[in-house]
RNA sequence: GGGCUGAUAGCUCAGUUGGGAGAGCAUCGGCCUUACAAGCCGAGGGUCACAGGUUCGAGCCCUGUUCAGCCCA
């Protein structure tokens, strides 16, 4: 006999199947079978990881996606794996070093990255065992890393390919430097907020004595880099000065003054300083005007050699320093307040130092072209669709990506410059000579890539690749790709360029973008801000399939997710629920001796046949919502199924059919119950693993487990419209008569009579051939139905379409009551009937309006204007009464 | 400056080809009714941001405005 706890404890049954999956293989993809498959990569977290909520989400929705297609018997694999995340790795160590007083440095490069690699072993694997307790149902024999061997492959023939084809170039271009991590970013990897600063107006003379120019800057420092001050040729102020000399204050250097339509004459002065070693847009001046760089810092951001008297002081003290230094020369025209957009390093959120940098670039417009035409195509579908214009915007203007980073761990870049001839040699392997000159003294660029780079290459990289492997042709294109918009750009983008240019193929055909977790207050979640709500700490307290149900529920598309620890609370008690109504059922099974397997027999009930049709309909939704990623839709359906269907009615319903003498018709009832159960527990797996999992092992089904027990299919015969009319007519009776019950105060242990009088023979024959329903749920002494039933003077009474529900109350009426609630019913009505007489007296709608639509809004006046005539009738008892 | 998204009950949010405004939580009243008090039954509560327009009919489509958030330059 089988027996559950009075309440749901997720803890030991959650570690039990966690187990038992892994021991049977459930997660395994086979690439040997035939049929239909499903792939999907997970996008590999940063081995530094730990489970956030976002995380949580994330896994959450693949999760669902990877179970819902293998129980239907698709070949699924859900992708597992890492990366090695250069810069917050490499951060990760150095902070460990700092800590026993050491440097990267003192160590050297190849005993670092030793030192990595041993940090990786020991820490590395913490977020995958975090995704396991999530339950996520990865195959995680595919296990991958970004730094294996067979992926570093990869990296080496894209680079290679993409060098050989003249789509990789090296050169000294303006790169947005971090001084703290000591390396080059690429434009994404730059956060751009909004800061309160100055601007300051310098004040530059003219070497003629004929006055000066005044320029503005925000980054005064960087005027020791100046070379050229510009103008524009339109600017009237101006006229005539174009090809001047001014004097650069402090350094007295001489500067040309340029023309260039590029100055805003309505920004400032109209005058621009022109520093193209540390401003990107100077850079392209620059460039235009053949003017020289003058670097002024070096990178640590102190000022350097050019900084003149300023040199070893950091880039703020030099600014300050200037500043006082103009101020004494009166050179200082006047300090504006001026909020101005500051880049600062994702990683470490130091201020980002525009430097001038020789650096490795992808050149990627050829690559944007045919990755812009897939999505534009419907190639790749992006959910939701709004996203798209994002991606074209980005595409259309993309720029060469800087992918050279001055750090140590990561992939390094397989370049080798000869010490005789000077020229690269770029190479899969370890080249023994210069392919220029045949000279072996080669040395490796110390540079590593950046890590998007091999990012970029996971859907292929992951099966193989470069290898052809049988995974490959398998499951390539993959089917989904499941991410936040934040990596669309770094991530998404360049998977489908470089899935295009390597595989001759989409990387996949749908990306379903979800939103961002938020606390309570939409604040986002931050550890500085103390905010954060830990998805470790709330599958601990609340357990894990409730934690993932809320994310799922909340999962609609387009909106952040502001989340609060309640409603996590919320869908606990719906584990609860689930939990207690199979409680229930294996309480009215211990003589049952069938399977869960439905049997056809013509002893089930009205109740047994609604609920069966309910069933399919909840199918037939789930299916639907979760093939559109609609998963907040699909979560809802099998909420309000389970707790406002099966609970609330079908099991109150089922009730006096399990505690039957009559064997047989106990027996057709038992056999729904678990069937339905059963499928129930199937369709929620994808959403609440382990309590399913946990319950249908104690059910009389077949297979190992519910992981790869078959989906519920919707079937259109299964579609049992009478009966879920005729137990509609059953709700609306017991919810009559226990509104009646809320409103005239009548205790619930206080069994009342109840009338019904109907002149429609149809409603007279379901009421009596279910009046134990009635009975049982309205908690009545007696039922009366029939066209001639007599409504006592003193009773309360609920109008329905074609039947009116009388409870007689002798003794126990209160008139004041009664008449509150009838007039509150007869003003509603009125309201509706107004509403609708005006819509159908109006010659347009009549003319114009589709005619169901009009028949409808007819038959619905009829029945109103019915019903307002009765109830009409029952106030004017009760006010003969009261007076 | 360009673009995207949002504004619906006290709170958080659903609302998929335009045709009866919904859920959860919170609130109020009543219940330990033998699966579940993490529960059951009943009730109250909204000018769908604002102003126009299209339509017989608009939360939904169009235009504008305000506010909020995000992305890019």
């Amino acid at each position: 006999m089988i027996q559950l706890d009075k309440q749901y404890q997720p803890h030991d049954v959650e570690k039990r199947w966690i187990e038992y999956w892994d021991k049977h293989r459930l997660a395994h993809a086979d690439e040997t079978r035939d049929g239909e498959t499903f792939s999907m990569a997970i996008p590999p977290p940063n081995i530094t990881g730990s489970l956030h909520m976002g995380h949580a989400f994330n896994n959450t929705l693949q999760d669902i996606m990877a179970r819902w297609q293998r129980m239907r018997g698709v070949n699924t694999l859900w992708q597992p794996g890492t990366d090695h995340a250069g810069i917050a790795t490499q951060n990760v160590v150095e902070r460990q070093l700092k800590a026993e007083g050491k440097s990267r440095q003192d160590l050297g490069r190849e005993k670092f990255i030793e030192r990595v690699w041993q940090w990786k072993k020991e820490s590395g694997g913490n977020i995958n065992h975090q995704l396991v307790q999530l339950g996520s149902s990865l195959d995680w024999e595919r296990d991958r890393f970004t730094m294996d061997e067979g992926l570093s492959r990869a990296v080496r023939e894209v680079f290679v390919s993409l060098y050989e084809e003249g789509l990789i170039y090296k050169g000294d271009y303006i790169i947005n430097w971090c001084p703290r991590c000591h390396t080059a970013l690429s434009d994404l990897e730059v956060e751009h907020q909004e800061k309160p600063g100055h601007l300051y107006h310098i004040k530059y003379p003219l070497k003629d004595g004929d006055g000066a120019l005044i320029v503005a800057t925000t980054r005064p420092e960087t005027m020791l880099g100046d070379t050229a001050v510009a103008i524009n040729p339109e600017d009237p102020r101006h006229k005539g000065k174009g090809g001047k000399t001014v004097i650069l204050p402090l350094l007295k250097r001489e500067l040309p003054i340029i023309e260039d339509s590029y100055v805003d004459a309505e920004f400032g002065t109209g005058a621009l300083k022109v520093t193209p070693a540390h401003d990107p847009n100077d850079f392209e001046i620059g460039k235009r005007h053949q003017l020289p760089s003058i670097n002024v810092m070096g990178p640590d951001a102190r000022m350097n050699d050019e900084a003149g008297p300023y040199k070893g002081l950091d880039r703020f003290e030099a600014r300050k320093a200037i500043v006082e230094d103009l101020k004494a020369q009166d050179l200082l025209v006047k300090i504006e307040d001026h909020t101005h957009k500051v880049g600062h390093c994702y990683r470490c959120h130091t201020v980002v130092e525009p430097y001038l940098s020789k650096q490795w670039f992808v050149k990627t417009q050829p690559l944007a072209k045919p990755a812009i035409e897939a999505v534009r195509s419907g190639k790749i579908k992006i959910v939701p669709k709004f996203w798209e214009n994002t991606y074209f915007e980005w595409m259309e203007n993309i720029r060469d990506w800087c992918i050279s980073r001055q750090i140590w761990w990561g992939h390094q870049i397989p370049a080798w410059t000869c010490g005789t001839c000077n020229e690269f040699t770029v190479a899969r392997e370890t080249p023994p000579a210069c392919q220029h000159c045949g000279s072996t003294e080669l040395v490796q660029e110390s540079d590593v890539l950046d890590t998007w780079f091999s990012s970029a290459l996971w859907p292929f990289s992951t099966l193989g690749w470069p290898e052809q492997t049988e995974s490959l042709k398998k499951f390539y294109p993959t089917s989904v790709l499941c991410t936040g918009f934040d990596i669309l750009f770094f991530w998404v983008a360049r998977m489908i360029m470089r899935g295009l240019k390597f595989m001759g193929d989409i990387p996949f055909h749908h990306v379903y973008i979800h939103a961002l977790i938020r606390d309570a207050e939409g604040q986002k979640m931050s550890k500085t801000k103390g905010n954060v709500i830990d998805p470790l700490v709330m599958m601990d307290q609340y357990g894990t399939d409730a934690l993932r149900f809320t994310l799922a529920a909340f999962a609609a598309q387009g909106r952040d997710i502001k989340l609060a620890e309640d409603r996590i609370d919320g869908y606990r008690n719906f584990c609860n629920k689930l939990w207690n109504a199979s409680r229930f059922a294996f309480m009215n099974l211990e003589d049952y001796t069938g399977t869960c397997a439905l049997e056809t027999s013509k002893h089930q009930s009205l109740a047994d046949h609604w609920i069966l049709s309910r069933l399919n309909r909840t199918v037939a939704d789930v299916h639907q919502a979760l093939e559109a990623f609609r998963f907040n839709d699909a979560a809802t359906a099998l909420y309000k199924f389970i707790w406002n269907e099966f609970c609330d009615w079908y099991i109150e319903l089922s009730k006096s059919r399990l505690n039957s003498q009559n064997s047989v018709e106990k027996y057709a009832t038992q056999n729904v119950l678990v069937h339905v159960l059963e499928a129930t527990l199937k369709l929620l797996h994808p959403f609440m693993p382990f309590i399913t999992e946990e319950i249908w092992q104690k059910l009389p089904k077949d297979g190992t487990s519910i992981m790869t027990a078959p989906y519920p299919e919707f079937d259109p015969h299964k579609e049992d419209s009478e009966a879920e009319t005729h137990l509609q007519w059953v709700m609306d009776i017991i919810n009559a008569a226990r509104n009646i019950r809320g409103e005239m105060n009548l205790k619930p242990s206080l069994k009342i009579p109840l009338r019904i009088k109907t002149d429609d023979s149809e409603k007279e024959l379901i009421a009596n051939t279910s009046a134990h329903y009635v009975i049982e749920l309205a908690r009545l002494e007696d039922l009366e139905v029939g066209p001639s039933v007599v409504k006592p003077k003193v009773s309360a009474s609920s109008i329905l379409s074609g039947a009116e529900v009388i409870v007689p109350l002798a003794g126990l009426m209160d008139f004041g009551e009664e008449k509150k609630r009838v007039e509150k019913e007869l003003k509603k009505v009125e309201k509706e009937i107004i509403f609708l007489s005006k819509k159908l007296s109006n010659p347009s709608f009549v003319d114009k309006a589709p005619p169901e639509v009009i028949e409808k809004d007819r038959h619905k006046h009829k029945d109103l204007s019915e019903k307002q005539t009765k109830l009409q009738v029952h106030l004017n008892t009760i006010d003969q009464a009261l007076a």
